[in-house]
RNA sequence: GGAGAGGUGCCAGAGCGGCCGAAUGGGAUGCCCUGCUAAGGCAUUGACCCUCCGGGGUCCGUGGGUUCAAAUCCCACCCUCUCCGCCA
Protein backbone atom coordinates (compact mmCIF):
# COMPACT_ATOMS: atom_id res chain seq x y z
CA UNK A 1 0.00 0.00 0.00
CA UNK A 2 1.43 3.16 -0.93
CA UNK A 3 1.51 6.41 1.34
CA UNK A 4 -2.48 7.51 1.53
CA UNK A 5 -0.86 11.29 2.17
CA UNK A 6 1.24 11.13 -0.78
CA UNK A 7 -2.21 11.61 -2.73
CA UNK A 8 -2.61 15.12 -0.87
CA UNK A 9 1.35 15.68 -0.28
CA UNK A 10 2.53 14.54 -3.99
CA UNK A 11 -0.12 12.97 -6.00
CA UNK A 12 1.41 14.40 -9.39
CA UNK A 13 4.66 12.52 -8.60
CA UNK A 14 2.32 9.49 -7.93
CA UNK A 15 0.98 10.01 -10.95
CA UNK A 16 4.37 10.06 -12.70
CA UNK A 17 5.54 7.29 -10.84
CA UNK A 18 3.02 5.15 -11.47
CA UNK A 19 2.68 5.97 -15.58
CA UNK A 20 5.37 4.37 -15.66
CA UNK A 21 3.64 1.02 -14.87
CA UNK A 22 1.54 1.90 -18.31
CA UNK A 23 -1.66 0.86 -17.21
CA UNK A 24 -3.81 3.88 -17.51
CA UNK A 25 -7.03 2.60 -15.46
CA UNK A 26 -3.91 3.39 -12.27
CA UNK A 27 -4.38 7.25 -13.13
CA UNK A 28 -8.13 6.57 -13.09
CA UNK A 29 -7.88 4.71 -9.52
CA UNK A 30 -5.18 7.09 -8.34
CA UNK A 31 -7.87 10.29 -8.48
CA UNK A 32 -10.64 8.34 -7.55
CA UNK A 33 -8.85 8.02 -4.34
CA UNK A 34 -7.70 11.37 -4.50
CA UNK A 35 -11.10 12.28 -4.14
CA UNK A 36 -12.00 10.03 -1.22
CA UNK A 37 -9.27 11.12 0.64
CA UNK A 38 -10.21 14.30 0.41
CA UNK A 39 -14.03 13.42 0.89
CA UNK A 40 -12.97 11.25 4.00
CA UNK A 41 -10.57 14.02 6.19
CA UNK A 42 -14.22 16.62 5.88
CA UNK A 43 -16.44 13.97 7.40
CA UNK A 44 -13.41 12.97 9.73
CA UNK A 45 -13.02 16.83 10.92
CA UNK A 46 -16.91 17.42 11.01
CA UNK A 47 -17.24 14.29 13.09
CA UNK A 48 -14.25 14.81 15.16
CA UNK A 49 -15.83 17.99 16.27
CA UNK A 50 -19.29 16.88 17.02
CA UNK A 51 -17.80 14.15 19.06
CA UNK A 52 -15.54 16.70 20.72
CA UNK A 53 -19.10 18.90 21.84
CA UNK A 54 -20.49 15.31 22.66
CA UNK A 55 -17.45 14.81 25.49
CA UNK A 56 -18.15 18.34 26.52
CA UNK A 57 -21.50 17.73 27.16
CA UNK A 58 -21.43 14.76 28.82
CA UNK A 59 -19.19 15.85 31.18
CA UNK A 60 -21.22 18.85 32.42
CA UNK A 61 -24.00 16.45 31.98
CA UNK A 62 -22.26 14.40 34.58
CA UNK A 63 -21.65 17.26 36.65
CA UNK A 64 -25.22 18.93 36.96
CA UNK A 65 -26.09 15.37 37.69
CA UNK A 66 -24.16 15.53 40.65
CA UNK A 67 -25.51 18.61 41.95
CA UNK A 68 -28.91 17.85 41.36
CA UNK A 69 -30.13 20.40 38.70
CA UNK A 70 -31.82 17.80 36.85
CA UNK A 71 -33.50 19.93 34.37
CA UNK A 72 -30.96 21.33 32.96
CA UNK A 73 -28.88 17.94 32.67
CA UNK A 74 -32.11 17.18 30.50
CA UNK A 75 -31.48 19.98 28.14
CA UNK A 76 -28.52 19.39 27.79
CA UNK A 77 -28.73 14.90 27.14
CA UNK A 78 -31.53 16.59 24.32
CA UNK A 79 -28.52 18.51 22.61
CA UNK A 80 -26.18 15.62 23.17
CA UNK A 81 -28.81 13.16 21.55
CA UNK A 82 -29.28 15.13 18.70
CA UNK A 83 -25.89 15.10 17.72
CA UNK A 84 -25.03 11.90 18.94
CA UNK A 85 -27.71 11.29 15.56
CA UNK A 86 -25.53 13.33 13.11
CA UNK A 87 -22.71 11.48 14.41
CA UNK A 88 -24.03 8.11 13.91
CA UNK A 89 -24.93 8.97 10.14
CA UNK A 90 -21.49 10.63 9.59
CA UNK A 91 -19.89 7.78 10.83
CA UNK A 92 -21.95 5.47 8.37
CA UNK A 93 -20.62 8.11 5.59
CA UNK A 94 -17.08 7.81 7.18
CA UNK A 95 -16.70 3.71 7.08
CA UNK A 96 -18.94 3.48 3.90
CA UNK A 97 -16.04 6.26 2.19
CA UNK A 98 -13.03 4.72 4.23
CA UNK A 99 -13.71 0.81 2.88
CA UNK A 100 -14.09 2.53 -1.16
CA UNK A 101 -10.77 3.86 -0.37
CA UNK A 102 -9.32 1.00 1.28
CA UNK A 103 -9.72 -1.18 -1.39
CA UNK A 104 -8.88 0.96 -3.74
CA UNK A 105 -5.59 1.53 -1.76
CA UNK A 106 -5.07 -1.91 -1.93
CA UNK A 107 -5.50 -2.65 -5.63
CA UNK A 108 -3.05 0.26 -6.08
CA UNK A 109 0.90 -1.42 -6.93
CA UNK A 110 3.78 -0.22 -5.68
CA UNK A 111 6.18 3.32 -6.98
CA UNK A 112 8.68 2.11 -9.08
CA UNK A 113 11.97 2.97 -8.27
CA UNK A 114 13.23 5.87 -9.92
CA UNK A 115 15.96 4.05 -11.27
CA UNK A 116 13.99 0.89 -12.51
CA UNK A 117 14.25 0.80 -16.30
CA UNK A 118 10.88 1.82 -18.46
CA UNK A 119 9.21 -0.81 -20.18
CA UNK A 120 5.95 -2.33 -21.03
CA UNK A 121 7.03 -6.10 -21.27
CA UNK A 122 9.31 -8.60 -20.13
CA UNK A 123 10.59 -8.19 -23.96
CA UNK A 124 11.79 -4.75 -22.33
CA UNK A 125 14.20 -6.36 -19.21
CA UNK A 126 17.99 -5.34 -19.73
CA UNK A 127 20.53 -8.26 -18.94
CA UNK A 128 22.42 -6.66 -16.42
CA UNK A 129 25.26 -9.07 -15.99
CA UNK A 130 25.96 -12.12 -17.83
CA UNK A 131 25.27 -14.89 -19.90
CA UNK A 132 27.66 -16.24 -18.01
CA UNK A 133 28.97 -19.76 -18.35
CA UNK A 134 26.69 -20.11 -21.47
CA UNK A 135 28.10 -22.45 -23.95
CA UNK A 136 28.36 -20.79 -27.21
CA UNK A 137 26.66 -24.21 -28.51
CA UNK A 138 25.24 -27.34 -27.09
CA UNK A 139 25.48 -30.96 -28.25
CA UNK A 140 22.64 -32.39 -29.36
CA UNK A 141 22.53 -34.70 -26.01
CA UNK A 142 22.24 -31.76 -23.84
CA UNK A 143 19.17 -30.78 -26.37
CA UNK A 144 16.80 -33.02 -24.44
CA UNK A 145 13.87 -31.62 -22.11
CA UNK A 146 14.33 -32.84 -18.50
CA UNK A 147 11.45 -34.48 -18.17
CA UNK A 148 12.10 -37.10 -20.90
CA UNK A 149 15.47 -37.48 -19.11
CA UNK A 150 14.77 -37.63 -15.45
CA UNK A 151 11.16 -39.69 -16.37
CA UNK A 152 14.38 -42.19 -18.37
CA UNK A 153 16.58 -42.05 -15.55
CA UNK A 154 13.48 -42.91 -13.42
CA UNK A 155 13.94 -39.63 -10.87
CA UNK A 156 10.71 -37.96 -12.22
CA UNK A 157 7.40 -39.61 -11.94
CA UNK A 158 5.03 -37.24 -13.08
CA UNK A 159 2.64 -39.64 -14.13
CA UNK A 160 1.81 -41.20 -10.68
CA UNK A 161 2.29 -37.93 -9.41
CA UNK A 162 -0.79 -36.75 -11.21
CA UNK A 163 -2.49 -39.94 -10.55
CA UNK A 164 -2.47 -38.50 -6.95
CA UNK A 165 -3.20 -34.86 -6.99
CA UNK A 166 -3.75 -34.23 -10.24
CA UNK A 167 -2.34 -32.24 -13.44
CA UNK A 168 0.96 -29.87 -12.48
CA UNK A 169 1.91 -31.78 -9.63
CA UNK A 170 5.40 -33.74 -9.73
CA UNK A 171 7.17 -36.06 -7.95
CA UNK A 172 10.92 -36.94 -7.44
CA UNK A 173 12.24 -40.12 -6.87
CA UNK A 174 15.53 -41.71 -5.93
CA UNK A 175 18.33 -39.87 -6.52
CA UNK A 176 16.00 -37.15 -7.91
CA UNK A 177 14.57 -36.58 -4.77
CA UNK A 178 17.73 -36.75 -2.89
CA UNK A 179 19.06 -34.05 -5.12
CA UNK A 180 16.00 -31.76 -4.82
CA UNK A 181 16.39 -32.02 -0.62
CA UNK A 182 20.28 -31.66 -1.71
CA UNK A 183 19.33 -28.42 -3.32
CA UNK A 184 17.22 -26.94 -0.19
CA UNK A 185 20.23 -27.55 2.14
CA UNK A 186 22.32 -26.19 -0.22
CA UNK A 187 20.59 -23.46 -0.77
CA UNK A 188 20.20 -22.86 3.09
CA UNK A 189 23.27 -23.51 3.89
CA UNK A 190 25.56 -21.12 1.78
CA UNK A 191 23.28 -18.21 3.09
CA UNK A 192 23.49 -18.91 7.24
CA UNK A 193 25.98 -16.68 7.03
CA UNK A 194 23.74 -13.71 7.33
CA UNK A 195 20.91 -14.97 7.82
CA UNK A 196 18.48 -16.43 11.14
CA UNK A 197 17.10 -20.26 9.46
CA UNK A 198 13.12 -19.57 10.08
CA UNK A 199 10.98 -22.81 9.70
CA UNK A 200 7.16 -20.57 9.51
CA UNK A 201 3.76 -22.39 9.06
CA UNK A 202 2.85 -22.64 5.50
CA UNK A 203 -1.02 -22.01 6.29
CA UNK A 204 -1.82 -18.39 7.04
CA UNK A 205 -4.57 -16.06 7.78
CA UNK A 206 -6.08 -13.62 5.26
CA UNK A 207 -4.56 -10.99 6.48
CA UNK A 208 -0.85 -12.45 6.53
CA UNK A 209 -1.46 -12.98 2.72
CA UNK A 210 -2.99 -9.58 2.16
CA UNK A 211 0.68 -7.70 3.95
CA UNK A 212 2.53 -9.07 0.94
CA UNK A 213 0.18 -8.56 -1.49
CA UNK A 214 -1.21 -11.61 -2.55
CA UNK A 215 -4.23 -10.51 -1.63
CA UNK A 216 -6.51 -9.33 -2.05
CA UNK A 217 -6.06 -8.91 -5.76
CA UNK A 218 -4.64 -12.13 -6.73
CA UNK A 219 -7.44 -14.45 -4.23
CA UNK A 220 -7.58 -17.09 -7.59
CA UNK A 221 -3.84 -17.73 -7.64
CA UNK A 222 -3.82 -18.81 -3.91
CA UNK A 223 -5.15 -22.53 -2.31
CA UNK A 224 -7.47 -21.54 0.32
CA UNK A 225 -8.60 -23.38 3.02
CA UNK A 226 -12.01 -22.30 3.69
CA UNK A 227 -13.48 -24.44 6.76
CA UNK A 228 -10.38 -22.64 8.46
CA UNK A 229 -9.72 -19.13 6.99
CA UNK A 230 -6.39 -20.08 5.91
CA UNK A 231 -4.45 -20.05 3.08
CA UNK A 232 -1.78 -21.94 1.56
CA UNK A 233 1.26 -20.09 1.36
CA UNK A 234 2.73 -19.06 -2.40
CA UNK A 235 6.31 -18.59 -0.79
CA UNK A 236 7.99 -18.54 2.39
CA UNK A 237 8.32 -14.52 2.19
CA UNK A 238 4.09 -14.28 3.10
CA UNK A 239 4.70 -15.96 6.27
CA UNK A 240 7.83 -13.96 6.99
CA UNK A 241 6.76 -10.60 5.96
CA UNK A 242 4.27 -10.50 8.78
CA UNK A 243 6.46 -11.93 11.50
CA UNK A 244 6.98 -8.75 13.47
CA UNK A 245 3.51 -7.54 12.23
CA UNK A 246 2.03 -4.89 14.34
CA UNK A 247 5.30 -4.33 16.22
CA UNK A 248 8.01 -1.58 16.61
CA UNK A 249 11.56 -3.03 15.70
CA UNK A 250 14.69 -0.63 17.02
CA UNK A 251 16.67 0.30 13.99
CA UNK A 252 19.86 -0.94 16.02
CA UNK A 253 18.68 -4.32 15.38
CA UNK A 254 18.26 -3.65 11.67
CA UNK A 255 18.28 -5.49 8.97
CA UNK A 256 17.00 -8.10 10.47
CA UNK A 257 18.00 -11.06 8.09
CA UNK A 258 16.07 -14.25 7.65
CA UNK A 259 15.97 -17.22 5.39
CA UNK A 260 13.78 -20.20 5.32
CA UNK A 261 12.71 -23.43 3.57
CA UNK A 262 8.96 -24.37 2.70
CA UNK A 263 6.69 -25.47 0.31
CA UNK A 264 4.87 -23.20 -1.95
CA UNK A 265 1.87 -23.38 -3.15
CA UNK A 266 0.42 -21.65 -6.71
CA UNK A 267 -3.13 -22.26 -8.14
CA UNK A 268 -1.47 -21.04 -11.22
CA UNK A 269 -4.91 -19.79 -12.23
CA UNK A 270 -3.53 -17.47 -15.14
CA UNK A 271 -1.27 -20.32 -16.70
CA UNK A 272 -2.98 -23.19 -17.36
CA UNK A 273 -1.66 -25.21 -19.96
CA UNK A 274 1.32 -23.80 -20.14
CA UNK A 275 4.48 -25.24 -18.96
CA UNK A 276 2.70 -27.96 -18.55
CA UNK A 277 5.46 -31.18 -18.77
CA UNK A 278 8.15 -31.30 -16.76
CA UNK A 279 8.99 -29.33 -13.49
CA UNK A 280 9.31 -25.76 -15.07
CA UNK A 281 5.75 -24.37 -13.44
CA UNK A 282 3.97 -26.53 -10.60
CA UNK A 283 1.09 -26.54 -7.69
CA UNK A 284 3.37 -26.99 -5.40
CA UNK A 285 7.14 -26.78 -5.11
CA UNK A 286 10.03 -26.47 -2.51
CA UNK A 287 11.87 -23.23 -2.02
CA UNK A 288 14.64 -21.69 0.30
CA UNK A 289 13.55 -17.95 0.81
CA UNK A 290 15.57 -14.67 1.88
CA UNK A 291 14.38 -12.13 3.60
CA UNK A 292 15.40 -8.51 4.90
CA UNK A 293 13.97 -5.58 7.65
CA UNK A 294 15.64 -3.14 6.89
CA UNK A 295 15.99 0.96 7.14
CA UNK A 296 15.32 2.70 3.74
CA UNK A 297 19.17 3.58 3.80
CA UNK A 298 20.24 0.13 4.21
CA UNK A 299 17.63 -0.97 1.62
CA UNK A 300 19.83 -0.56 -1.88
CA UNK A 301 23.04 -2.62 -0.28
CA UNK A 302 21.02 -5.66 0.52
CA UNK A 303 19.25 -5.81 -2.56
CA UNK A 304 22.74 -5.98 -4.52
CA UNK A 305 23.61 -8.41 -1.61
CA UNK A 306 20.65 -10.45 -2.16
CA UNK A 307 21.18 -10.56 -5.96
CA UNK A 308 24.46 -11.38 -6.00
CA UNK A 309 24.06 -14.37 -3.36
CA UNK A 310 21.09 -15.88 -5.98
CA UNK A 311 23.57 -15.47 -8.98
CA UNK A 312 26.53 -17.00 -7.35
CA UNK A 313 24.29 -20.39 -6.22
CA UNK A 314 23.99 -20.81 -10.13
CA UNK A 315 27.51 -19.91 -10.98
CA UNK A 316 28.80 -22.46 -7.65
CA UNK A 317 26.07 -24.97 -9.57
CA UNK A 318 27.75 -24.54 -12.67
CA UNK A 319 25.05 -23.36 -14.19
CA UNK A 320 24.75 -20.50 -17.39
CA UNK A 321 23.00 -17.56 -15.93
CA UNK A 322 22.49 -14.17 -16.33
CA UNK A 323 20.74 -11.36 -14.22
CA UNK A 324 17.97 -9.12 -15.76
CA UNK A 325 16.42 -6.15 -14.32
CA UNK A 326 12.64 -6.17 -14.35
CA UNK A 327 10.93 -2.95 -16.63
CA UNK A 328 8.88 -0.87 -14.87
CA UNK A 329 5.87 -2.65 -17.27
CA UNK A 330 6.66 -5.91 -15.75
CA UNK A 331 6.88 -5.19 -12.00
CA UNK A 332 4.84 -7.24 -9.63
CA UNK A 333 2.43 -5.35 -7.95
CA UNK A 334 3.86 -5.24 -4.56
CA UNK A 335 7.56 -4.68 -6.13
CA UNK A 336 9.58 -1.13 -6.11
CA UNK A 337 12.90 -2.85 -7.78
CA UNK A 338 13.24 -6.42 -9.26
CA UNK A 339 16.17 -7.92 -10.05
CA UNK A 340 15.38 -11.75 -11.78
CA UNK A 341 18.38 -14.57 -12.07
CA UNK A 342 17.69 -16.57 -14.46
CA UNK A 343 19.52 -20.10 -15.38
CA UNK A 344 19.73 -21.71 -19.22
CA UNK A 345 18.50 -24.92 -19.49
CA UNK A 346 18.73 -26.05 -23.41
CA UNK A 347 16.74 -29.13 -23.61
CA UNK A 348 14.02 -26.49 -23.42
CA UNK A 349 16.30 -23.74 -24.93
CA UNK A 350 15.10 -20.99 -22.49
CA UNK A 351 16.08 -18.67 -19.69
CA UNK A 352 14.43 -20.07 -16.63
CA UNK A 353 13.49 -17.71 -13.50
CA UNK A 354 15.08 -19.23 -10.41
CA UNK A 355 14.92 -16.34 -8.47
CA UNK A 356 13.68 -12.70 -7.74
CA UNK A 357 14.91 -10.20 -6.04
CA UNK A 358 12.68 -7.04 -4.92
CA UNK A 359 13.03 -4.28 -2.54
CA UNK A 360 9.06 -3.44 -1.77
CA UNK A 361 10.27 -0.21 -0.06
CA UNK A 362 7.35 0.54 2.70
CA UNK A 363 4.47 -1.19 0.93
CA UNK A 364 4.80 -4.49 2.61
CA UNK A 365 5.40 -2.82 5.59
CA UNK A 366 2.61 -0.31 5.54
CA UNK A 367 0.09 -3.15 4.86
CA UNK A 368 1.13 -5.33 7.99
CA UNK A 369 2.28 -2.65 10.04
CA UNK A 370 5.42 -3.77 10.52
CA UNK A 371 7.40 -0.48 11.83
CA UNK A 372 10.56 0.46 13.58
CA UNK A 373 12.13 3.17 15.68
CA UNK A 374 15.30 5.35 15.18
CA UNK A 375 17.94 6.47 17.79
CA UNK A 376 19.71 9.05 18.09
CA UNK A 377 23.62 9.08 18.35
CA UNK A 378 23.53 8.98 22.18
CA UNK A 379 21.48 5.74 21.29
CA UNK A 380 18.31 7.61 22.62
CA UNK A 381 15.18 6.53 21.19
CA UNK A 382 13.51 9.47 18.61
CA UNK A 383 9.76 9.62 19.61
CA UNK A 384 7.85 8.37 16.67
CA UNK A 385 8.22 5.53 14.66
CA UNK A 386 8.32 4.78 10.48
CA UNK A 387 7.74 1.20 8.12
CA UNK A 388 10.35 -0.86 7.72
CA UNK A 389 11.76 -1.70 4.25
CA UNK A 390 11.51 -5.22 3.39
CA UNK A 391 13.25 -6.82 0.41
CA UNK A 392 13.07 -10.41 -0.20
CA UNK A 393 14.36 -13.42 -2.34
CA UNK A 394 15.08 -16.39 -3.58
CA UNK A 395 17.70 -18.26 -2.77
CA UNK A 396 16.97 -20.99 -4.15
CA UNK A 397 13.71 -22.65 -5.95
CA UNK A 398 14.29 -26.30 -6.12
CA UNK A 399 11.98 -27.27 -9.35
CA UNK A 400 14.01 -25.30 -11.85
CA UNK A 401 16.97 -25.43 -10.41
CA UNK A 402 16.08 -29.25 -10.77
CA UNK A 403 15.74 -29.21 -14.17
CA UNK A 404 18.51 -26.78 -15.46
CA UNK A 405 20.94 -29.36 -13.48
CA UNK A 406 19.34 -32.29 -15.44
CA UNK A 407 19.69 -30.57 -18.76
CA UNK A 408 23.01 -28.87 -18.95
CA UNK A 409 24.72 -32.10 -16.84
CA UNK A 410 23.05 -34.53 -19.09
CA UNK A 411 25.99 -36.93 -20.70
CA UNK A 412 25.86 -38.51 -23.96
CA UNK A 413 24.80 -42.03 -22.39
CA UNK A 414 21.75 -40.08 -21.21
CA UNK A 415 23.12 -39.60 -17.48
CA UNK A 416 22.83 -37.16 -15.35
CA UNK A 417 26.54 -35.86 -13.51
CA UNK A 418 25.60 -34.11 -9.87
CA UNK A 419 27.18 -30.67 -9.59
CA UNK A 420 30.32 -30.66 -7.24
CA UNK A 421 28.58 -28.08 -5.11
CA UNK A 422 25.93 -30.52 -3.73
CA UNK A 423 28.10 -33.51 -3.55
CA UNK A 424 27.69 -33.47 0.38
CA UNK A 425 24.45 -33.69 0.60
CA UNK A 426 24.23 -36.45 -2.41
CA UNK A 427 24.89 -39.59 -0.02
CA UNK A 428 27.47 -40.26 -2.45
CA UNK A 429 25.78 -39.83 -5.77
CA UNK A 430 28.10 -37.99 -8.25
CA UNK A 431 26.20 -39.32 -11.13
CA UNK A 432 22.60 -40.66 -11.68
CA UNK A 433 22.46 -43.67 -13.94
CA UNK A 434 19.44 -45.68 -15.21
CA UNK A 435 20.16 -48.99 -13.56
C1' G B 1 -13.66 -31.35 21.03
C1' G B 2 -15.47 -30.44 26.62
C1' A B 3 -14.99 -27.46 31.40
C1' G B 4 -12.97 -23.26 33.85
C1' A B 5 -9.90 -18.64 34.32
C1' G B 6 -8.11 -14.44 31.95
C1' G B 7 -6.79 -10.53 28.08
C1' U B 8 -5.58 -2.81 30.77
C1' G B 9 0.62 1.44 29.51
C1' C B 10 7.90 -1.13 28.71
C1' C B 11 6.62 -5.04 32.82
C1' A B 12 3.49 -6.39 37.06
C1' G B 13 -1.15 -4.91 38.46
C1' A B 14 -5.75 -1.75 40.30
C1' G B 15 -9.88 0.16 38.16
C1' C B 16 -18.02 2.58 41.67
C1' G B 17 -21.08 3.91 33.97
C1' G B 18 -19.17 10.51 34.46
C1' C B 19 -13.73 13.66 38.31
C1' C B 20 -9.90 7.48 33.76
C1' G B 21 -5.30 7.82 28.73
C1' A B 22 -6.05 5.36 33.18
C1' A B 23 -4.11 4.27 40.66
C1' U B 24 0.07 1.78 42.71
C1' G B 25 4.70 -0.81 42.28
C1' G B 26 8.85 -2.06 39.18
C1' G B 27 11.92 -0.69 35.09
C1' A B 28 14.08 3.15 32.00
C1' U B 29 15.81 8.30 31.38
C1' G B 30 17.26 13.21 33.38
C1' C B 31 18.51 16.32 37.55
C1' C B 32 19.76 16.64 42.87
C1' C B 33 22.13 14.43 47.14
C1' U B 34 26.58 11.38 48.00
C1' G B 35 34.25 10.42 49.01
C1' C B 36 32.86 5.54 46.06
C1' U B 37 28.99 2.03 46.23
C1' A B 38 24.31 1.18 48.36
C1' A B 39 20.19 3.95 49.77
C1' G B 40 17.36 8.47 49.03
C1' G B 41 14.78 13.07 46.81
C1' C B 42 12.49 15.48 42.46
C1' A B 43 10.93 15.09 37.47
C1' U B 44 9.97 12.66 32.85
C1' U B 45 8.35 8.10 30.54
C1' G B 46 2.45 4.97 24.88
C1' A B 47 0.89 5.08 19.87
C1' C B 48 -1.85 6.90 15.80
C1' C B 49 -4.85 10.56 12.87
C1' C B 50 -6.32 15.65 11.66
C1' U B 51 -4.83 20.78 12.42
C1' C B 52 -6.45 27.51 10.74
C1' C B 53 -0.18 24.99 15.43
C1' G B 54 -4.50 27.48 19.67
C1' G B 55 -5.97 22.72 19.65
C1' G B 56 -9.25 18.54 18.37
C1' G B 57 -10.06 13.25 17.78
C1' U B 58 -9.14 7.81 18.30
C1' C B 59 -7.07 3.61 20.88
C1' C B 60 -7.85 -0.41 27.84
C1' G B 61 -7.82 -8.20 22.80
C1' U B 62 -11.23 -7.39 18.04
C1' G B 63 -16.02 -6.12 16.12
C1' G B 64 -21.00 -4.73 17.20
C1' G B 65 -24.82 -2.86 20.78
C1' U B 66 -27.06 -0.05 25.12
C1' U B 67 -26.35 5.22 27.08
C1' C B 68 -26.33 12.23 27.12
C1' A B 69 -21.69 9.52 28.65
C1' A B 70 -18.39 2.80 28.32
C1' A B 71 -11.84 0.19 30.29
C1' U B 72 -16.37 -0.30 33.33
C1' C B 73 -23.02 -2.95 31.13
C1' C B 74 -24.83 -6.52 26.91
C1' C B 75 -23.72 -9.74 22.45
C1' A B 76 -20.38 -12.17 19.04
C1' C B 77 -15.59 -13.43 17.77
C1' C B 78 -10.16 -13.96 18.49
C1' C B 79 -6.11 -15.11 21.59
C1' U B 80 -3.63 -16.93 26.21
C1' C B 81 -3.50 -20.14 30.53
C1' U B 82 -5.24 -24.59 33.53
C1' C B 83 -7.74 -29.35 33.62
C1' C B 84 -10.02 -33.40 30.70
C1' G B 85 -10.26 -35.89 25.91
C1' C B 86 -7.62 -36.99 21.33
C1' C B 87 -2.97 -37.29 19.01
C1' A B 88 2.75 -37.37 15.62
Amino acid sequence: MIDQRLLRTDLDGVKTALSRRGDPNLLDDLDNAAGLDVRLRDIQAERDEIRAKVNTISKEVGLLRRDGKVDEAEALQAQSRELGATEKSLAGEHDEVSELLNDLLLGLPNLPHPDAPDGVSDDDNPVITGPIGLKPTFPDWQRVPHWETAEALGILDNERATKISGAMFTMQRGAGATMARALTQFGLDRNADVHEEVRPPSLVTTATLTATGQLPKFADDAYSIERDDLWCVPTAEASLTSLFSGEVLDDTDLPVRLMAFSPSFRREAGSAGRDTRGMLRTHEFDKVEMLAFATPEQAPALLADMVGRAASAMADLGLPYRVIEICTGDMGQSHHRTFDVEVYAPGVDTWLEVSSVSWFGDYQARRGNTRFRRHDENGKPIKGSEFVHTLNGSALAVPRVWAAIIENYRNEDGSVTVPEAIHPYMRNITVIRSD
